[in-house]
DNA sequence: GTACTAATGCACCGATGAGTGCAAGAGTGG
DNA sequence: CCACTCTTGCACTCATCGGTGCATTAGTAC
């Protein structure tokens, strides 16, 4: 049986190792990510960093299920929020908080680290997948059938109406990002979200035709 | 001076090669492909990799430039077919052939591949945006401002609508395919690009409102 | 202070992989 | 047939890296 009140030289070397090894994993990669240099990172010895996580793949594991909660947190946060739009015109303002989020928060480096590791640990992938993006598209989904509902919009599918509001909001920078460009601004990314939604507002709102 | 006919057998050796290595590159990053396993692949021994190629580098370059290659091609080709559209109603089928052809060849391997290995290899990275998704981009950005020359579009930043447009169309499959999902059928690829090119319509046509 | 536990340093092992040297054999061009 | 060049196999070097064992030191809890 561990113990109940875990020892605080543990707790600061994990926390300094996943830091590290965060950082590392992004920028590298897992293959080309070394274990000594994790440590050096850390400020820990090498032989601490076996200690505490056992093995490189388990200490890969554990920083992707950090970034994965990460993520999740903020694909739920927005999911809470949504839940109190009720009006189209707030969908300009919702597209740039949601754009500002993802592209100038820890997403994409996070996506670049799992596309660049998806054949060696493809159910990591999935479970990321599944947590954060498609838990966004599923609450814009529900977003714009709400909607729909009122009149406001016409809807025939909101599946592939929430893929077309994110893509038209934030494909094009997501789809740089991806490529390690350097991040956009934020006003850049504003101006990108806005016509991207104003696009959506004409393409799914009702009116003549 | 090399000689100007060259010999058969370092041909054969070079394609064997180029080919063993753009499979693994691909399916295992950089850093995961051994030279062995490259030359076991090419049915070639290891001592002709090196005595062909040089390093493990360079190999990598060669790969990428066919890749980058390839890729140019089809930008190319869709570019010079887009000179010839001038009905937005023929958009939908341009949609569906852009897709196709971008989702269900070698497009989202080659971009994983370099996603993977965008730290590694920044300036590769570079050069194959500017050749291949910048062009297409590029294409299609004419080809809107040219309908919207004869009144039957609404565009003001031809640029921005054409990303519209692309990311409309494949965004969401691309994004998928970015994870290593498996790829999307060709009949859902159809789908996805009809329902997108729609919407970019409904968005862009000049209408009541 | 004492008993426990974790961290450290360091030497070490085993595997893997990039790249080389070389001599012998096979393919090529004339 | 001849001269030349490429390929092959093999043994080898060297570096890196994941992971371990262990004895010593330092931090923690009571």
């Amino acid at each position: 049986m561990p113990r109940q009140q875990p020892d605080p030289r543990v707790l600061r070397s994990r926390a300094a190792v996943l830091d590290a090894a965060a950082a590392r994993f992004v920028a590298q990669g897992y293959a080309a990510t070394s274990m000594e240099d994790v440590a050096a990172g850390a400020g820990v010895a090498k032989r601490t960093v076996f200690n505490v996580f056992g093995d490189k793949e388990t200490l890969f594991r554990q920083v992707v299920a950090r970034s994965i909660e990460v993520a999740e947190a903020l694909a739920a946060a927005l999911d809470e929020e949504l839940s109190s739009y009720d009006d189209v015109a707030e969908l300009p303002a919702l597209a740039r908080r949601m754009a500002r989020a993802v592209l100038t928060g820890p997403a994409v480096p996070t996506r670049r680290m799992l596309i660049a590791e998806a054949d060696r640990f493809p159910e990591l992938v999935a479970e990321y997948r599944r947590r954060a993006p498609e838990r966004m598209l599923g609450a814009i989904a529900r977003l714009l059938a709400r909607l729909a509902a009122t009149g406001t919009l016409i809807v025939s599918d909101a599946d592939v109406a929430a893929e077309h509001f994110a893509y038209l909001v934030m494909g094009a920078d997501l789809d740089r990002g991806m490529f390690g460009a350097p991040p956009p601004s934020v006003r850049r990314v504003e101006q990108r979200a806005t016509a991207g939604a104003e696009a959506f507002l004409r393409a799914y709102r009702p009116q003549a035709g």
